[in-house]
RNA sequence: GGGCAAGUAGCUCAGUUGGUUAGAGUGCCACGUUGACAUCGUGGAGGUCGUAGGUUCGAUCCCUAUCUUGCCCA
C-alpha cells in the first residue's frame, strides 16, 4: 500500500477526521503496531496488556484515559527501539453481559429458564458476536497502537484452557475449597457476589427495639401459647430481655441472644432461655465478647444465617444457622408464619405483629451501612451458601512479598499502602456465582460413588468408580478468576509458547486504581502461583474521570461525556492530549470541554507552524540537518538549545511517569517559544536577501519543528504523523521514528536570548501603556553597556518584535545626551529611550520611573537584608547565594540608572 | 472507626529532592485584518497558596492540630 499522505498544499486549519482513521489504517497495514525485535537483539521487550473492556461496553472516558496514558508508553517505547507489545482484548463480564442478554429476553417475555442453559448460553454468543466487537472498534478511534492480531478474549478456546488449568492447580494443592458458608447473596441476580462485589452505603433506616419473653427459671419448654399475631402469644410472659435490630424479618432465624460477658446488667441471664417471636422456637442467651455493651441495649439477636458478625458468634458457641429467605430473598419455609412473603413485607408484618403481641418497645432513626449489589443495586442479603471459595492466605502471602522487596513497583506510590492493608486483611474469596454465561467450574460429582472429580478435560465417567452417572457442578467462575490470569493466558499460558517465553513477565500493567484490588492484586497473586513469576514490574495507576461538577459520570445522571462525540467535534489528539495532560497521576480528574478545545486550539497552532515551515522551503532542497555552527543567529542558537533541553526534561519526566508534566512543557515549547518567538524571528530572515542566512534558517526551523514533533508524537499520534509526513524527513513513519536525544546545551545564547526578549516586551507593554498606535514605527536610544555588541547583532529582530524604526534606532554603550522627552526603560543594566515626544506626560514619567524605582528598591532592600543575614549566606547552598548577589548587583544597577533618570528630569 | 486524596487566580488545574517577582488554560478588560494560524496576535487586571501553630536562614512544599470536600477500607 503506498502511503496515504497527499504533498498537495495543507489546508489552513487542522482537519482531525480526514486523518485519523486513514493514518491508522495505514500504521495498521503496515504493521507497525507489531513487536519488532531491535535491531542487535539486545533490547528488552516492552510488554502491556491491556485491561479488557467488558464485551457489553460502549466507549467511556475510562477507555480513552487508558488508551492513551497505555499508548502514550507503547509508542514512547517503540520510539526507543524496544520490541513493543501491546495486547488487546475483551473480557466476557459474567453478571454484567447476562444481565443484558436476559434484558433482552424479557422485552420478548422470557427468562432464560424458558430457554434452558445451553440455548440460553448461545444466546449471549449470538449477542457477543453481534455487539462484542463495537467497544475493540471504537478503541481505534483512539489510536491505540495495539497488536490486534494478538486480540484475546476471555471466553476463548485457549483462556478457557487457561482458567480449567489454574482451577485444576490450586485444587490439587488444596487452595480451591467448596463448602457452606455466609456469603453475599444478591436474590435480583440470583448469585452469591464477593466482598468486593458490595457496595456499602450509609442509609438512614430505623432501629426497632424488641422485647423477647424469658423462659421462667425451671421451665422445660414453651407451654401452651396462644397464635401468633392474636395479642396473646405473650400472654403470662413477666420477663424479657431487649433487643435491638435494623432488619426485624431475621428475628426468624435467630438461634440465640448475645450479650458482652463483662455486661454486669445480663450476668444473671446469661443461659437462660427465651422464647424467639414468631416462631416460638427456645434459644439460649450466651455471652459473646464480640457484642457491643454500647450498642443498643447491650444484648443483640444472633442470627448466624444473616450476619457475618453472627455467623462468627455462632461458630464459637455452635449455634445452628437457620435461613429463612429463598434464592430470591423471599422468606421460605422456615419463616413460619411469614413463609411466601417477600423481605420488605415481612418486616412490615412482623412489626405490626410484634406491637400487636406488646413486645415493640420502641423505633429509633437510625444510619448504618447497606451493602448493594454493584451489578444491579439490589439490598445483598447475607447468607449461608454453599459456595466454592479460593483459600487465599497461601497466595496472598508471596504477593505482599513481591510489591514490599520491590519486585513489583506501585506508581503512584500511595496506593503500595492500599494494597498492603487490603492484602493483609484479605479474606477467603467466593469464586463460583450462579450464572451460566462465563467459565464452568471444572468439577464433576459422581452419582454413584460421591466423588468429587476437578478436570482440566471433560469427563464422561467417574474416574473413581467408572460410572458414568457424573454430572458437572452448575456453577460458573467469578469473572475475575480468569482476569487474574490475563497477562499470561493471553500469552499462550499454559502452553509454552513463544510468546510466552518471549513477552512474559510483561513490563507495565497500567489500569484505573478502583481495580486494584478486584483485578491489579489478584493477576499478582495468580501470576506468582501460576508461572511463579511476577506478572508485571510496575503498576501504574490512573486517576478517575470525572464530570465537570465533580460528580461521578453515570448515565442515569446524565452527566456522561461520550468520548466518541469529543473525538469528532474537537479530534482525537486533543482529547489525548487534555487527558494526559490533565492531572497527576492516581488523581482524578474533571474533564473540562474548554481544555479540549484549547489543546484542539493546539494542535491547529502546530498545523499552523508547519504550514509556514513547508511554505518557506525550497522546492528541492530538503534540509538535511547539519550547519556549519559559525552560521546561526543568536535565536538560532538559542531554539536549537531549548529544544535540546526540551528532549532532555521532555524524555526524563517521561521516564518518571510524568506524562502530564512533560506534555505541558512540549505545548509551552511549541506555542510560546517556537511559534511566539522564533518563527517570529525567522521572518526576519527568511524576508531578507541573503540566501545563506535564508538556508541555515531554515534547516532550523524544521530541526527544531521535526524533533519536537517525535517528542510529541505519543500524545498527539495522528497529528504529527500528518505533518512529519509532509515535512522533509528519513524514514517511513513517524511512530517508528527514533526517539530524539538531546544535543548539547548552549547557555550564553539562552541567557543573551533571554535579555533581547525581556527588551521587547519591555517596549512593548510601553507601547500598549501609552496607547502608540500598533501599526506605528517609533524611534529608540539604547544605552547597552556592556550588551552594546549583542543588541547590535539583534537591530533587526528588535525592529521587527518591539516595531521599531530601523532608521531611528540607536544603539550606543552609553550616550552623551539623552533623549529628554522619552519613556525610560530600564532592563538591568540596558537604559531603553523611547522618544514619543508628544505622548509623554512629564509629571506622568516621572511618576511611572518613581514607581519603578520604588518596586526596585523593595527587591534591594530584600535582598540585602538576606544577604546580611549570616546564617542564609553560611547556610544556604552557595549557587543560591550567589544568585542573590547577582540579583543585588543587577538591581543596584538598575535603581542607579532609575535616579539618574529621575534626577535629570526634575 | 481506620486510611487516602484534594483545598493555589471567577472556573479547571500545574507547581517531585524547601531557595527568582507562585504558573498555564479558560473566562474578563484594552488594542489589533503586519505575507502560518481570529481554532490567531500584543498588552493588562486577577492569588495573605483552607485555618492555626511548629521546624528552618528561608515553607505553597516538611511536621502537628484543625475545618471543608471527595474516595477507599471496616
Amino acid at each position: 500500500m503506498n502511503k496515504p499522505f497527499e504533498t498537495k498544499e495543507l489546508p489552513k486549519t487542522y482537519e482531525p477526521r480526514s486523518s485519523e482513521d486513514r493514518i491508522y489504517d495505514w500504521w495498521e497495514e503496515q504493521g507497525y503496531f507489531k513487536p519488532r525485535p531491535s535491531a542487535d537483539g539486545s533490547r528488552k521487550p516492552f510488554v502491556i496488556s491491556m485491561p479488557p473492556p467488558n464485551v457489553t461496553g460502549k466507549l467511556h472516558l475510562g477507555h480513552a484515559i487508558t488508551g492513551a496514558i497505555e499508548d502514550l508508553m507503547i509508542r514512547y517505547h517503540r520510539m526507543l527501539g524496544d520490541p513493543t507489545l501491546w495486547v488487546p482484548g475483551s473480557d466476557h463480564a459474567g453478571i454484567a453481559t447476562q444481565n443484558v442478554v436476559e434484558k433482552n429476553l424479557a422485552a420478548e417475555g422470557l427468562d432464560r429458564h424458558d430457554l434452558g442453559r445451553e440455548r440460553f448460553v448461545e444466546r449471549v454468543w449470538e449477542w457477543k458476536r453481534q455487539y462484542g466487537d463495537i467497544i475493540t472498534r471504537q478503541q481505534r478511534r483512539l489510536g491505540v497502537s495495539c497488536d490486534w492480531d494478538r486480540e484475546r478474549f476471555t471466553l476463548d478456546e485457549g483462556l478457557s484452557r487457561a482458567v480449567r488449568e489454574a482451577f485444576v492447580r490450586l485444587y490439587e494443592k488444596k487452595l480451591i475449597y467448596r463448602g457452606s458458608y455466609l456469603v453475599n447473596w444478591c436474590p435480583r441476580c440470583g448469585t452469591a457476589v464477593s466482598d468486593l462485589e458490595v457496595i456499602h452505603q450509609d442509609e438512614s433506616t430505623k432501629l426497632w427495639y424488641v422485647r423477647y419473653p424469658l423462659l421462667p427459671p425451671g421451665a422445660s419448654d414453651a407451654g401452651h401459647r396462644a397464635a401468633w399475631g392474636s395479642g396473646q402469644w405473650a400472654a403470662g410472659a413477666t420477663e424479657y430481655i431487649q433487643v435491638a435490630t435494623t432488619r426485624p424479618e431475621t428475628i426468624l432465624g435467630d438461634t440465640a441472644v448475645a450479650v458482652n460477658p463483662t455486661d454486669k446488667r445480663y450476668t444473671a441471664l446469661v443461659g437462660r432461655r427465651v422464647l424467639l417471636p414468631g416462631v416460638g422456637r427456645l434459644i439460649p442467651i450466651i455471652a459473646d465478647e464480640a457484642v457491643d455493651p454500647a450498642f443498643g441495649t447491650g444484648a443483640v439477636k444472633v442470627t448466624p444465617a444473616h450476619d457475618p458478625t453472627d455467623y462468627e458468634i455462632g461458630q464459637r458457641h455452635g449455634l445452628a444457622s437457620i435461613d429463612v429467605m429463598t434464592d430470591g430473598g423471599d422468606m421460605n419455609a422456615q419463616a413460619g408464619p411469614y413463609a411466601g412473603q417477600s423481605r420488605a413485607d415481612c418486616r412490615r408484618n412482623i412489626v405490626t405483629d410484634l406491637e400487636r403481641e406488646g413486645l415493640l418497645v420502641k423505633i429509633v432513626d437510625h444510619a448504618h451501612s447497606v451493602g448493594h449489589c454493584q451489578r444491579c443495586d439490589a439490598v445483598i442479603e447475607p447468607r449461608i451458601s454453599t459456595q466454592w471459595f479460593v483459600k487465599i492466605a497461601p497466595l496472598a502471602e508471596p504477593a505482599l512479598q513481591v510489591v514490599r522487596d520491590g519486585r513489583i513497583k506501585i506508581v503512584p506510590e500511595r496506593f503500595t499502602r492500599v494494597y498492603y492493608n487490603w492484602m493483609e486483611n484479605i479474606r477467603d474469596w467466593c469464586i463460583s456465582r450462579q450464572l451460566w454465561w462465563g467459565h464452568r467450574i471444572p468439577v464433576w460429582y459422581c452419582d454413584d460413588c460421591g466423588a468429587e472429580l476437578a478436570s482440566r478435560t471433560d469427563l464422561t465417567a467417574c474416574t473413581r468408580c467408572g460410572s458414568a452417572r457424573i454430572h458437572q457442578d452448575e456453577d460458573v467462575l467469578d469473572t475475575w478468576f480468569s482476569s487474574g490470569l490475563w497477562p499470561f493466558s493471553t500469552l499462550g499460558w499454559p502452553d509454552d509458547t513463544e510468546d510466552l517465553r518471549t513477552y512474559y513477565p510483561t513490563t507495565v500493567m497500567e489500569t484505573g486504581y478502583d481495580i486494584i484490588f478486584f483485578w491489579v492484586a489478584r493477576m499478582i497473586m495468580q501470576g506468582l502461583e501460576m508461572t511463579g513469576q511476577c506478572p508485571f514490574e510496575t503498576v501504574y495507576l490512573h486517576g478517575l474521570i470525572r464530570a465537570e461538577d465533580g460528580q461521578k459520570m453515570s448515565k442515569s445522571l446524565g452527566n456522561s461525556i461520550d468520548p466518541l462525540e469529543v473525538m469528532d467535534e474537537y479530534g482525537t489528539d486533543a482529547l489525548r492530549f487534555t487527558l494526559l495532560t490533565g492531572s497527576t497521576p492516581g488523581n482524578d480528574m474533571k474533564l473540562a470541554m474548554s481544555r479540549v478545545e484549547a489543546n484542539r486550539n493546539f494542535a491547529n497552532k502546530i498545523w499552523n507552524a508547519a504550514r509556514f515551515v513547508l511554505g518557506n522551503l525550497e522546492e528541492k532542497a530538503a534540509p538535511t540537518g547539519t550547519w556549519d555552527p559559525g552560521a546561526l543567529s543568536l535565536a538560532d542558537r538559542w531554539i536549537i538549545s531549548r529544544q535540546h533541553r526540551l528532549t532532555q526534561d521532555v524524555t526524563q519526566l517521561i521516564e518518571d511517569y510524568q506524562y502530564g508534566e512533560a506534555g505541558r512543557r512540549i505545548y509551552e515549547f511549541l506555542w510560546s517559544e517556537y511559534c511566539d518567538w522564533y518563527i517570529e524571528i525567522s521572518k526576519t530572515k527568511l524576508y531578507g536577501e541573503d540566501p545563506a542566512v535564508k538556508a541555515v534558517t531554515r534547516q532550523v526551523l524544521i530541526y527544531a519543528l521535526e524533533r519536537t514533533l517525535r517528542l510529541l508524537h505519543p500524545y498527539m499520534p495522528f497529528l504529527t504523523e500528518e505533518l512529519w509526513q509532509a515535512l522533509p524527513h528519513e524514514g517511513e513513519a513517524l511512530i517508528i521514528a527514533p526517539w530524539p536525544q538531546a544535543g548539547a546545551l548552549d547557555e550564553p545564547a539562552e541567557e543573551q536570548m533571554g535579555l533581547v526578549m525581556e527588551l521587547i516586551r519591555a517596549i512593548r507593554n510601553a507601547r500598549a501603556e501609552y496607547e502608540v498606535e500598533p501599526g506605528r514605527r517609533i524611534a529608540a536610544v539604547i544605552a547597552a553597556g556592556a550588551h552594546r555588541g549583542l543588541l547590535e547583532s539583534q537591530r533587526a529582530e528588535l525592529v521587527a518584535l518591539a516595531r521599531i524604526d530601523e532608521a531611528k534606532l540607536t544603539i550606543a554603550e552609553t550616550l552623551a545626551a539623552k533623549p529628554a522627552k522619552a519613556l525610560t526603560l530600564v532592563i538591568g543594566g540596558v537604559e531603553v529611550y523611547l522618544p514619543l515626544a508628544e505622548l509623554v506626560d512629564l509629571e506622568q514619567e516621572v511618576a511611572r520611573l518613581e514607581g519603578e524605582l520604588a518596586k526596585t528598591a523593595g527587591e534591594i532592600a530584600r535582598v540585602r537584608n538576606l544577604l546580611g543575614n549570616a546564617n542564609f549566606v553560611a547556610k544556604a547552598p552557595a549557587q543560591v547565594v550567589e544568585r542573590e548577589r547577582e540579583k543585588l548587583t543587577t538591581y543596584a544597577e538598575q535603581e542607579a540608572k532609575l535616579r539618574a533618570r529621575l534626577e535629570s528630569l526634575k
